[in-house]
DNA sequence: GTATATAGTTTTGAATCCATACTATATTGG
DNA sequence: CCAATATAGTATGGATTCAAAACTATATAC
């Protein structure tokens, strides 16, 4: 199988997912946003969080960021640790909507794979990322079960085991672990350029 | 494995891929055309295909392909067959620059799967990209090799074995085998919608 | 306590895309 | 053959999106 042929496997369903192709009601753009507040953990709901996973600057993400509070999909407050910060929430009106995110067609997609097949496409899409995360110089972003921060809390609350952020030093509930992450770090410390896998 | 995560690795490794994350030189949309003309047939070389194929309109098409046209990056001529119909292909300028494609970096990764791996993956992206294109009513894009099109011509030329294109009612080389085609229409009939694989 | 780094915003300009209207050639159906 | 319709492509105008640069405010380092 010529791997040309995958790449452009690839690209075709990269461009309808992340084009336009799966939209109703709101523009890509807007769908994105929602999509990253919707599922991005308590240190991620930032805007630059938002523009280093897009990759785009964060001049161009605060524009659309503020267009969306103007419109009611997300409340702003300010971080109280930090007075430079700002966290983004979806408001009820957004969340009515992502309810019915149009994205749903490719997780409907995912499900429908055999179960044994499911967990190997995950590792071999984690795989594909590293390296052209390493290429590229992009970040990687992930959850925190294979994060080289996620440590085990030691401890319970209410019956709750806890986590811990060894990078944030703050305690993690179950609730948080699937939740992407801006400090994602590969649990094997990503190989230095020219070694490593191959 | 949860298929939401799945699907965010998905969508990740696209927007790195269709978005800018990979250029060096030209703009993404200017890469899309080189990519596009550079791997397609002979009965996919045009505007409309192009249009068709990244989901947008043939008015937008013509504008990018235009300026390509012009900064020498393509050149155009008038289809014999049909005098409305415009065939493009790359520029020697243009070839020298594809080799050079950034997007390389993926055909590297898949290339670094272990051979095994490859296929299996290959046939979990056709599947997904078969629901989603069925789910959104979008065509479908693929190569000779699994389309329904695809027939053996019986003869030889050369001593090459010649195939058949059943749409077309063209010959087929060897050469044009493993190129895009905007008539790829799946082996299996497309299931009707609720029904088929589940 | 000054210097520097970081989070976020604003402004300007360029690129991209769509909708619409248009031209030219093909095809279809009397 | 000819009118009606379909198709391939182009042009125009307006909206959206993004980057670059300049800017404000807070935090951190030395």
């Amino acid at each position: 199988m010529d791997s040309r042929t995958i790449t452009e496997q690839l690209m075709h369903l990269g461009r309808i997912v992340s084009g336009d192709g799966l939209v109703e009601g709101l523009t890509p753009g807007q769908w994105a946003i929602l999509r990253y507040f919707a599922h991005a953990n308590r240190f991620s709901q930032t805007p630059s969080a938002f523009a280093a996973f897009h990759g785009i600057t964060r001049g161009s993400a605060s524009q659309a960021i503020k267009s969306m509070v103007t419109q009611g999909y997300l409340h702003q407050a300010r971080s109280k640790a930090d007075g430079r910060s700002v966290r983004l929430g979806l408001t009820n009106k957004a969340r009515a909507l992502v309810v019915n995110d149009p994205i749903e067609v490719l997780v409907e997609a995912v499900e429908a794979l055999p179960p044994g097949v499911r967990g190997g496409f995950s590792s071999i899409l984690q795989r594909m990322l590293g390296r052209v995360a390493l290429a590229t110089g992009k970040p990687h972003f992930g959850v925190c079960e294979s994060c080289a921060h996620f440590a085990d809390g030691g401890g319970c609350e209410e019956g709750r085991p806890i986590h811990l952020c060894t990078f944030q030093q703050e305690p993690l509930m179950e609730e948080d672990l699937g939740r992407l992450c801006i400090d994602f770090t590969p649990e094997k410390p990503a190989p230095k350029a020219g070694v490593g896998l191959r």
